[in-house]
DNA sequence: GCATATTTGTCCGTATGTATA
DNA sequence: CTATACATACGGACAAATATG
């Protein structure tokens, strides 16, 4: 543990550098977001006002403003004179998270019978890089593309704020996957079935693509609630 | 407008009575939540961070916490060195919120074959109360229950962040609604529609309710884009 | 259960940078 | 171009709450 800590602080040191334009609190967040999604901050851990502010070479008050955009983002929680802390999915975060996916997700896919050029791009590309990922075994990055296959469905809804939506919730779910000491026994089975959706989508049948998403999705929580209680 | 200022100000000093409990940039965000949405800061005005500070007796950096809680609820814009302004909906946002209400309602009513007991008693409520409030021409009364009546639409999925995402949606909508000069106009013949969804829930159809609420929104979206540029 | 140390919550004063009249 | 007004960011202060022994 203090390792991990003394670690983190040389590491945060290394980002002041990057600290450039805009805003400095949307700088920090920035940086924080980065460093929880790749799992150096795991959920649960607390985020010292004081440490943090020093390694970064900011004032409180600008710390705060960035923990404010996290908490919102729903990486960070916040408890009343506490402090601020990594969000800790529970069980039922995830079956809401994933009830959420069942119902924006498919009903993108429902009322795309027309797809645009962009967005079956995107839907080639992200299962492209899926697949040569699983095939070089790095298996975090299958899941980033995976996660971009997802988002790129929800895109075919062409509206701003779902694709936001998608991205918020997506990226909590993340917070779920650092918690998996398997990644690959997690992301590998559904490779196969992102092909076949992609598959379905092209050709028109967009019913057919929309059930087996339902299903996907439906195996995917199981999967994820048996294995991280 | 310089009127308008001191009243607001006026009114302000007399909230600040209410400042008692919990976190203070919270209770300051709710009190500029409720004056922003009953119209008292129109859609379009700069908050100074100096004149609201000094009315609700609280320091800036307080007031900078709250703005930023009010801004990720899209009730505010930021933009840097300049302060914060109230959200004025362009064109393409109320295109974007309605095709975001069209998919995620029509999904809450498809996936909701048999109701909740709880939740088909919201939806009576609110058709109900949205009669009511029609026969005694408080149109502003029947546009809030317009919207609880859809937010219980949306609560048919039974997921917190669904709910929270429609939230949200409607307190953007109100701001459009806001700039409206005839309430009456625009929300009584969408009340007879609101009776009709209803009766189709209630008796299982929930593909009639879904085709109705479909063309309900899409109208409703076009009255809207048409009255106000 | 109590006393102490740590950390957060809130506010202030100020210096700097930015936009606008 | 200058002047003014304002936002940004910092550091310090004290009260209040929490954690620790």
């Amino acid at each position: 543990m203090i390792d991990g800590a003394a670690r983190a602080t040389e590491r945060l040191a290394e980002d002041r550098a990057l600290l450039g334009r805009t805003s400095t609190a949307e700088r920090v967040a920035a940086i924080l977001r980065e460093r929880i999604t790749e799992g150096m901050f795991a959920p649960g851990t607390r985020l010292s006002e004081e440490s943090i502010g020093s390694a970064l070479g900011v004032s409180r008050n600008t710390l705060r403003e960035a923990f404010r955009l996290l908490s919102h983002e729903r990486l960070l929680v916040h408890e009343l004179n506490r402090g601020v802390f990594v969000r800790r999915l529970t069980e039922s975060d995830v079956v809401d998270l994933y009830r959420v996916r069942r119902l924006v997700e498919c009903a993108a896919i429902r009322q795309a019978a027309k797809p645009s050029a962009e967005a079956l791009a995107a839907l080639r590309e992200a299962v492209g890089s899926a697949e040569l990922a699983a095939r070089e075994q790095r298996w975090e990055d299958v899941g980033t593309a995976n996660m971009r296959f997802h988002q790129a469905i929800v895109r075919l809804a062409a509206s701003p704020r779902l694709d936001e939506t998608m991205s918020r919730l997506l990226a909590e779910l993340r917070l779920c996957f650092l918690e998996m000491n398997n990644p690959r026994a997690f992301h590998e089975p559904y490779l196969w079935r992102n092909r076949d959706i992609l598959q379905l989508i092209e050709t028109g049948d967009t019913e057919g693509a929309e059930r087996l998403l339902d299903s996907y999705l439906t195996d995917a929580e199981h999967h994820l609630v048996q294995a991280h209680p």
